[in-house]
DNA sequence: ATAGCCGTTGCCGAAACGGCAGCAACATGT
DNA sequence: ACATGTTGCTGCCGTTTCGGCAACGGCTAT
């Protein structure tokens, strides 16, 4: 099924490799055929749509609109694929999800497992990383679903979904603040803590806190993993930050205990949402998988705030 | 700027007008260029993507398919280019509106010129049709903005704004009722009345409450046409129903009362919706005419019902 | 300076495209 | 029943486009 014109496919992986020959190599054809295709489409607009340093080629403005068309017909060429192999009967095809790192410790291997369980002819990709390269890696099509802490999201971008969950210390059965119901931020500082770096987005939430405080924390440790610092949490080594997600199951099997921050008489909440790219209509496969993953955060949010009392 | 191969072209000009004669007239080729492009496209897909009838071509299920895909296509693709154009300073495109009658009075003339008066690159097609034609005329890519009574939307549509305007009565100055605030349907139905046909959407709102009453009217007259029908009361002939919208001005120049409807003590609404194709993104020209169309009908809203007491 | 990678450009064979004329199938009008 | 017009489809052939090969100039790093 090759619809389209060679220029736009071209195009599009030159965009991605950043260089002529890499995507020739990339597409199995000559760099020249590559070259003069895109010489041809900067002619038809009548723009550049690259600058050409001396290391590879770099989009220009023109250039990022013609990736956006580029992305949208592409993306819509899998759609309409997708939809006429379900027409016979062929339920298949591949779900990219870029996520943080909070939600691989249950969310998602429970989903991808029940759901592989159901439709084993789809398969999956996860990526985990930062929140804002979660959105970029959206933007850039290199993921079809993307979960990420709720920042501003770009208007490219389509936020499907928004749950709350609680922010919270996390510390060792045997630690003295374990007994508690919940704590304020005051009372954890009392202890040595793991600190966040600023790469995980827990130090943003908890940065302008933080800073309200008379006195600044020495840390004791400062990572950029979450579950590392579920583990440095678990030794006895201090009190760590985290999203309430998935905790549950978690302090049941290691020895951890989650208390909820109390600041000023209310929670500290995290948002979590679930972005799309906006101008993208999903295949069925990857929508139904995308309704479940709405379905069971959802539900999460609902028993997991459920389980802790309200502070207020 | 022709990025895309001709068969996506030629396809979407078959679809069009249903022939492959008539499509290769209408693009400047020979009908064999346009059959074996078709044919290539069905032999790619895997499965004939038009039904020869003796007269022409119908699109099958995958054809259908195909033709979402290409509309996309083609609407992104215009997109792009108001996208570079408007980057170089030139704001201009053409808007193709459809709606139904009752916007013709005031409310679009009034927004056009306005629209026109500031940008005066950008063109305007519009189209009067019934409700459903307005949805279909939307599905098919023959109109960029719909405008029609709020039916219950395919997926494929995006309602953009729901708009509540009163139903009323519109009957001469010298009618009986006339001095009235407000009306009940059967205080109406002692008098000659001008009934819709069920071209018209005012049908279907009033005929659930007319089939609650005991007795069922005898029309002095029915018509298709929200303006012969105006026309028709302000001669005295009998009682008119129709939406608010735009009402007002006309009262002040000529001999027309507007009563809203008393339904049991609440008013009868007539919903209007402002619908776009989902699966796409407006060029910013469109997408600025239609947040004026969203703002305006929303203003018109406020004062219209505000013109008139609650009825409860 | 040398080596390596970059994008671009002639040259040429191969593939795709479009126009012309003619085909059979069907609908319509006399 | 017959003639006529229209439909989509198909050989044939010239034109256009595309892609592979090799070479060139520009640039960077060693």
């Amino acid at each position: 099924m090759r619809f389209h014109s060679p220029a736009i496919q071209y195009f599009h992986a030159v965009r991605r490799t950043g260089s002529i020959r890499a995507a020739a190599r990339l597409l199995n054809v000559a760099s020249s055929a590559v070259s003069r295709q895109i010489l041809k489409l900067e002619q038809e607009v009548g723009s550049p749509l690259f600058e050409r340093t001396a290391r590879g080629l770099t989009l220009t403005t023109v250039g990022e609109m013609l990736a956006r068309h580029v992305m949208n017909v592409l993306q819509d060429l899998d759609r309409f694929r997708s939809d006429v192999a379900s027409l016979s009967g062929a339920w298949h095809g591949a779900i990219s999800i870029a996520c943080i790192e909070s939600l691989t410790e249950s969310v998602l291997p429970d989903l991808i497992a029940a759901h592989r369980s159901r439709a084993r002819r789809v398969s999956f990709t996860t990526m985990v990383m930062g929140s804002s390269d979660v959105l970029e890696a959206l933007r850039r099509g290199e993921a079809d679903i993307g979960i990420a802490i709720a920042l501003r999201h770009p208007p490219d971008l389509r936020q499907v979904a928004l749950k709350r969950f609680r922010l919270g210390a996390l510390v060792a059965r045997e630690h003295p603040l374990a007994r508690r119901k919940t704590v304020t931020l005051e009372q954890c500082l009392a202890f040595p803590v793991i600190q966040a770096l600023p790469e995980l987005s827990i130090y943003h939430l908890l940065q302008p806190l933080i800073a309200q405080l008379s006195e600044t924390p020495e840390p004791a440790i400062q990572a950029d993993s979450i579950d590392l610092m579920r583990e440095l949490a678990a030794r006895g080594v201090g009190v760590a930050f985290q999203t309430q997600l998935g905790i549950i199951r978690l302090s049941r099997v290691a020895q951890l205990v989650f208390l909820p921050l109390d600041n000023a008489g209310s929670p500290v909440w995290s948002d979590l949402g679930i972005y799309v790219r906006a101008e993208r209509t999903l295949p069925a496969f990857t929508d139904s998988f995308l309704q479940e993953l709405v379905r069971e955060l959802g539900e999460r949010e609902r028993r997991e705030n459920a389980a802790y009392p309200h502070i207020a």
